[in-house]
DNA sequence: GTAGACCTTGACACATATGTCAATGTCAAG
DNA sequence: CTTGACATTGACATATGTGTCAAGGTCTAC
């Protein structure tokens, strides 16, 4: 498929695409006319870059660790790349945990003000 | 306390405390030398900003609701602030339900990995 | 009074992901 | 052929939080 298409069924913009195939996050064919034309995984492909980077990877990173969770490669590739994605996996479970505590923080001031709320 | 002290205790730095102050996220009573004199709570302040940052909020947003979040006023003050806390609070939890997914992703990756790993 | 640690403001710099614009090529439909 | 939608590359711009540097005031201790 071309990249408006891909741009339309993942709700990424083509800028955005073609900045993650510099990196080296998407890889597409060429047509004659010198078109991108990407394959039906890329879809997922930049479905999982969009879960990831909302998950505070950037772009660099998820670039290194992307091929083998598509599993292009196998048996995490080497011990640089394990180390990678249990390094990340690490951070987003703290992330999780400091997201965790903010979200109640806000949920608490929530009830609080409630509670207090004329009227009730 | 200055504010070199309430930088160390909270491990973040002059200048984004200098900062903060700016956005209207932290305030400081000024003694004759023009020193920013801090009081206690201002560390719980800051570690909050730090909380909401880190869950994605950026700081014109923390400084609306942050006075609230710190009780400095009450009942949530206006529809407005009542709206943003919990705004913010669901966009939290929608990036934690992404988050959850991203590391179910790498989860995923590394069990695939560690069964196939040569010697298993 | 001078050194050293701390404070002040302001300006400039950087990283990151993405928007936007320009100049141009491709191609299907009329 | 021209129009319109879509593609290409490259350059410049923006937002955001923070680092860094400069030029200078303050205060303690020797």
């Amino acid at each position: 498929m071309l990249i408006g298409e891909l741009a339309t069924r993942t709700s990424v913009s083509t800028r955005a695409l073609r900045h993650y195939e510099k990196l080296g996050l998407l890889h597409s064919e060429r047509g004659e006319n010198g078109y991108r034309n990407y394959a039906e995984k890329s879809v997922e492909s930049v479905k999982s870059i969009q879960f990831l980077l909302s998950s505070g990877l950037n772009l660099a990173t998820i670039a290194e660790i992307l091929p083998t969770l598509m599993g292009d490669r196998c048996a995490l590739d080497n011990d640089a790349v394990r180390a990678a994605i249990e390094r990340e996996s690490g951070k987003i479970a703290a992330r999780m945990a400091k997201m965790a505590h903010s979200h109640d923080i806000l949920s608490k001031a929530l009830e609080k003000g409630l509670l207090r709320r004329p009227g009730t």
